[in-house]
DNA sequence: TGTACATCAGTGAACGCGCGTTCACTGATGTAC
DNA sequence: TGTACATCAGTGAACGCGCGTTCACTGATGTAC
């Protein structure tokens, strides 16, 4: 009743839990959040609806999972991409996170809203969030960019903060991780955080396609500008 | 058959017209753009669901009408924040409409998504987009701001562009208001605009909140920033 | 090896919901003589 | 001033849709003797 391989009919289950969450996602990816529903995937799956419930309790608890996955598919990739480069160049380990966001966006736009936008249509999104384990890994990982980048940065023009301006759990995750770091720097990592965000979510929503052709070089900039605001030049 | 005052007839219509107006901005408000309803409205109008086509065709014409008279409010506000200061004090303009685009959003965050954000479920945007005139205001004003500090900033930083790599109506809009500026300009409005999108959609969608206590702060000192990095520096 | 039984994934029908939209109609408001 | 008529805002019932969810059931898969 250990870790042995999965009985046959243990397999099945997960082979089918996998398929409804990849039918979701395809609905996801071509109708938006709204796009998810229960009936609609047991239709595309030549299921009754009623039998996706011994899967999930809950058409809730399916996007749930699916906005766990898809963040946590996010995070995954801005990480490799920073981690491509070494911590003696947080300039381009910036950099490498920013397009990496902007591309995982670009290439899920659907899963971009599930993740910042709208919830869908009637879900409730369950206390504590509902990745929470994506969202802190996230997090961290902005905070990081910036810790590697405090020393450098011109203090001066960075205000005062406390501790208790944050949500409790935000200021112990970065005390934990980043013991040296004042409460200013994570002021600093939730503007990086939007900043970063501004463009993206108006592409992903379809605001700068219709207005520029090349919204990544506009992008790219603007990564620039922000490295270069923070004191970052690699070399 | 002119101009003339309207008869108590018209004049009931019209009134009608803002009543359905004025429900579906509450219903707008207190349960997101996906609970714009014909039925909801007729019910908490105390009318038949079917009345309400003789005032609009079509539950999409509605939105259409919605999400024009939202962006035109928001406009309006940061217009105005921004004509309160003079010409000579371009950071100070820019400051002005920065923030009233925040506050405009936190007390709409249900306009804001209506506008920036998801589509009403099943919403089809007409063609030219749902709200063209507000949209090409919104356009001018923060071409404007950055026309302001275009002259006062450091152009080596800037790429360059070409007329092109823009929206042809965009394109001709800047020409006609601001013969003098550069396609580069274009792309640094862009830039603007995501910049001060970023931590506004954030908040508006829930993710700040949870985070900081003082979003409003985080923002000014955001503001601040992009104002710097646009050479703008009052007195 | 063969038979009886237990498990359990999936069926199919149903419930109740709210939605957008249509349409023949009623009845009050306003107009013409 | 009074009557006949036209306008037209709103009614009420219906249509068809897709949704989430429940539940008694069937029938194949796997297990125990």
């Amino acid at each position: 009743v250990t870790n042995t391989t999965p009985t046959r009919r243990q397999q099945l289950r997960l082979d089918t839990t996998a398929e409804i969450k990849r039918v979701a996602l395809e609905l996801l990816a071509s109708g938006g959040p709204d796009a998810i529903a229960l009936r609609a995937i047991a239709r595309e799956m030549r299921m009754t609806a009623g039998a996706l419930y011994s899967y999930y309790a809950t058409r809730d608890d399916l996007i749930t999972a699916l906005t766990g996955d898809m963040y946590t598919s996010l995070v995954d990739k801005t990480e490799a991409a920073r981690d491509a480069h070494p911590a003696e160049a947080p300039a381009a380990r910036l950099l490498a996170w920013g397009e990496a966001f902007r591309e995982w966006a670009v290439d899920n736009p659907a899963g971009f809203r599930l993740v910042y936008g709208d919830p869908v249509h009637g879900y409730r999104v369950p206390e504590g969030g509902a990745a929470p384990e994506a969202a802190s890994r996230a997090c961290a990982g902005l905070t990081g960019l910036v810790a590697a980048a405090w020393p450098l940065k011109d203090q001066a023009a960075e205000e005062d903060y406390d501790w208790d301006d944050f949500d409790p759990g935000l200021a112990a995750l970065v005390q934990a991780k980043f013991p040296d770091l004042p409460p200013a720097a994570v002021a600093l990592a939730l503007r990086v955080w939007g900043r970063m965000h501004g463009l993206v979510a108006l592409e992903a929503y379809g605001h700068l396609r219709s207005q520029t052709k090349d919204p990544a070089r506009l992008y790219r900039a603007e990564l620039r500008d922000l490295a270069r605001s923070l004191g970052l030049r690699d070399r």
